[in-house]
DNA sequence: TCGAGATGTCATACC
DNA sequence: GCGGTATGACATCTC
């Protein structure tokens, strides 16, 4: 049946969850202080109850008390909490402080939520109680939540995939309401065949954003852009964006809780050979029933890790493997399609106590690709929130499966080596397709979460839907369904042994890996050749239009800041000239002054314009002809203050000619040089 | 019906 | 030599 169930089990569950926020040595070590009440200097006191602290651990970790203890000094200090904090909530909050790890089960869950939100508890964001309250709230099915706030716009149109994948589990979701858990003879099966399979399914998907959201969230980025690229640069872009694409299916399999009350993680299933049916069968039986023994919790984890991701498809028996038959929403949503590495798998056992029994399950998975990726993109998300949401995220996906279904073939040496080199593998598992939204933890990261953009994982081949998600368009997916179907088609004809979807999200490796082990023929070899080119080149189209559109806008940014330019050397130009034209203007009446004034001989007059330059009025005095001369000032003068200051004026004018003719009267032909310069004639204008 | 935009695919070059 | 990537060109689809 649905999580809801378990969450029924009469068995506490007690879930942590670790966040790296702190450091585990200085917090081991303040923990003991509190507990031995060394150096202790606040006492809190909760419902009559007493806890010793440290203020500034509680400082830290809590608004309230930040305000409570800030300016306050003493040893004695003591903070009575209002009465709506209680014990039950404080007490796990107080864990926390010190731990870094917040025990909660269903029943106290909702008190620690409200301790927390009292107290202002910094690293337990809403996104952890956004998501995990609805979880142990009974009352509410998950199907309701689902349906509220994800399949609200139920597929305006089919195409789309995520709609598609909404439809998909809400149908499904109807489908269960009406059926019994054990009225399936299939859900009987599965249950019998892979009891140890996790509890997720397709129904218990968290809130997936609908297509809708996830373009007003993405053009929340590209609002600068031109409004007809952001679709594109939604697409393509990764570089900035796509942590919106952060969609990661993960959040399509939330936390499932077995009866034994440990939080089942998305676990991934593999398309092994051998239970590779099962395994496909596997993940909405337990989901759908809901029962799992608790002592096969042990074996569960690394029973799942070999069953193939698949729910929502049919068990072909040629094939071995199940093809779509729906869209592959469920399937893709279970964390990868790839096999558990065996490694992780023990380590979480490990972790889990692998022997099922109570005790917190603490989920402190190592993992770098998770953690890489939740840090990569949000930049502008506190760390404490990355922080919070990538242990959460990890806490329900422990593992990343590292080698996805490249390796569901491989040995469990090859899967340990496949998984250290290709951690963000299992991203590429997920389906892009829905939003941050599917994810709490990631949505609420936010924005800037990004995928790598490594190869393999961007987008569509494994799953071509994506791309008409990415494209925030519905209507593409016809052509792409038709080449998923194609594919799919072809797989089948050629009888491929695993499903189309990993060829093009394996890496290099990976998949050269699994060609080495699969025996493949030449039609296979060949279709799975072509699947892979096509997905490549059709993700580096994509790569390549982006980087395009970038050029185009970052040019056009250019060409806006040139033409600001331009206009300031403009601007600079006109005032040059009527510097230059008030100037010469001086200079003429100076010119005029001076030879009306004064008493030259023509050979004073020669002299002069030997000595002058050719701006010099006094030059233009003894030009026989007026056309060179007019000619000259045509020209742009080289300097005017150097002309000026080159013109040997000043001494001659005290022997001009008086008798020389104003520049207003008709030019005289006896010296031919009359016609100095006028205004009009050095006006800017005439220039 | 036409054109623009989006996208997938192919061919080719380059690394 | 193989595989991945970048990119121009083309085809197809949608609006």
């Amino acid at each position: 049946m649905s999580q809801a169930m378990n969450f029924e089990s009469p068995r506490t569950s007690v879930f942590t969850f670790q966040s790296s926020v702190h450091s585990s040595h200085v917090l081991r070590c303040l923990d003991e202080q509190r507990r031995k009440d060394i150096l202790c200097d606040v006492t809190v006191i909760v419902e009559n109850k007493s806890y010793r602290a440290h203020r500034s651990v509680l400082a830290a970790c809590s608004d309230y008390f930040h305000n409570r203890v800030t300016n306050q000094v003493g040893q004695g200090l003591v903070i009575t909490l209002p009465e709506e904090v209680t014990m039950e909530g404080f007490d796990p909050l107080l864990e926390f402080a010190y731990s870094a790890k917040l025990l909660f089960t269903k029943e106290n869950i909702v008190e620690i939520h409200n301790c927390a939100t009292i107290l202002g508890f910094h690293n337990l964001e809403k996104a952890c109680f956004d998501f995990l309250i609805p979880k142990f709230d009974s009352g509410k099915s998950i199907n309701e939540i689902q349906k509220k706030v994800c399949c609200k716009n139920k597929c305006s149109k089919q195409k789309s995939l995520h709609a598609k994948s909404c439809c998909y589990l809400e149908e499904d979701d109807q489908a269960e309401d009406t059926n019994d858990e054990t009225s399936s003879p299939v859900l009987k099966n599965r249950s019998n065949g892979l009891p140890s399979q996790n509890s997720t399914s397709e129904k218990d998907l968290p809130e997936a954003c609908s297509p809708s959201c996830l373009e007003k969230h993405a053009q929340t980025h590209y609002s600068p852009l031109c409004p007809k690229y952001r679709k594109f640069q939604m697409a393509c872009g990764k570089d900035r964006c796509s942590l919106d694409d952060c969609s990661l299916q993960m959040s399509a399999n939330p936390i499932a809780v077995t009866n034994d009350g440990y939080a089942s993680p998305c676990l991934p299933h593999t398309s092994d050979k051998n239970d590779r049916s099962e395994g496909n069968q596997c993940d909405q039986t337990l989901s759908e029933t809901g029962n799992v023994p608790e002592n096969e919790w042990a074996s569960c984890m690394p029973a799942t890790s070999k069953n193939s991701l698949t729910t929502g498809r049919e068990v072909t028996p040629e094939l071995g493997y199940d093809q779509p038959t729906a869209p592959p929403v469920a399937a893709l949503d279970c964390c990868p399609v790839g096999p558990v590495d065996t490694a992780v798998t023990l380590e979480r056992d490990e972790i889990l106590g692998c022997g099922g029994d109570e005790g917190p399950a603490d989920f402190n998975p190592s993992d770098s690709a998770l953690s890489e990726m939740v840090q990569e993109g949000g930049a502008d998300r506190s760390s404490v929130e990355r922080e919070v949401a990538e242990h959460l995220a990890k806490g329900f996906w422990p593992d990343p499966c590292p080698s996805r279904t490249g390796t569901l073939l491989l040995d469990s040496e090859e899967q340990q080596d496949l998984g250290k080199a290709a951690d963000f593998h299992w991203l590429k598992q997920l389906d892009l397709t829905a939003s941050t939204g599917d994810c709490p933890f990631l949505r609420e990261l936010g924005d800037g979460v990004q995928l790598p953009e490594s190869e393999g994982m961007s987008q569509p081949e494994k799953s071509p839907y994506v791309s008409s998600i990415n494209s925030g368009d519905d209507s593409d997916c016809d052509t792409e369904g038709d080449s998923e179907s194609y594919n799919n088609e072809r797989a089948r004809e050629v009888h491929l042994p695993f499903p189309v979807e990993q060829i093009s999200s394996m890496s290099r490796n990976d998949f050269q890996h699994m060609l080495r082990l699969q025996t493949l023929t030449r039609e296979q070899l060949d279709f799975v050749h072509d699947v892979r080119r096509r997905s490549k080149n059709r993700i580096a189209a994509q790569r390549c239009r982006k980087r395009k559109l970038d050029c185009i806008v970052s040019l056009e940014g250019e060409i806006h800041q040139l033409k600001g330019e331009k206009e300031k050397l403009m601007q600079e130009r006109d005032k040059l000239k009527r510097c230059k034209g008030e100037t010469l203007q001086s200079l003429s009446t100076l010119c005029h002054k001076v030879c009306s004034e004064a008493t030259l001989t023509p050979d004073q007059l020669e002299f002069l314009a030997q000595y002058s330059s050719p701006d010099c009025p006094a030059s233009v005095l003894m030009t026989p002809t007026p056309s060179p001369s007019l000619s000259l000032h045509d020209q742009d003068p080289p300097i005017a203050g150097i002309s000026l200051d080159s013109c040997p004026t000043e001494e001659p004018t005290t022997h001009l000619t008086p008798q020389l003719p104003h520049p207003t009267a008709p030019p005289s032909t006896h010296h031919g040089t009359t016609h100095c310069p006028t205004t009009e004639q050095n006006s800017p204008t005439s220039t």
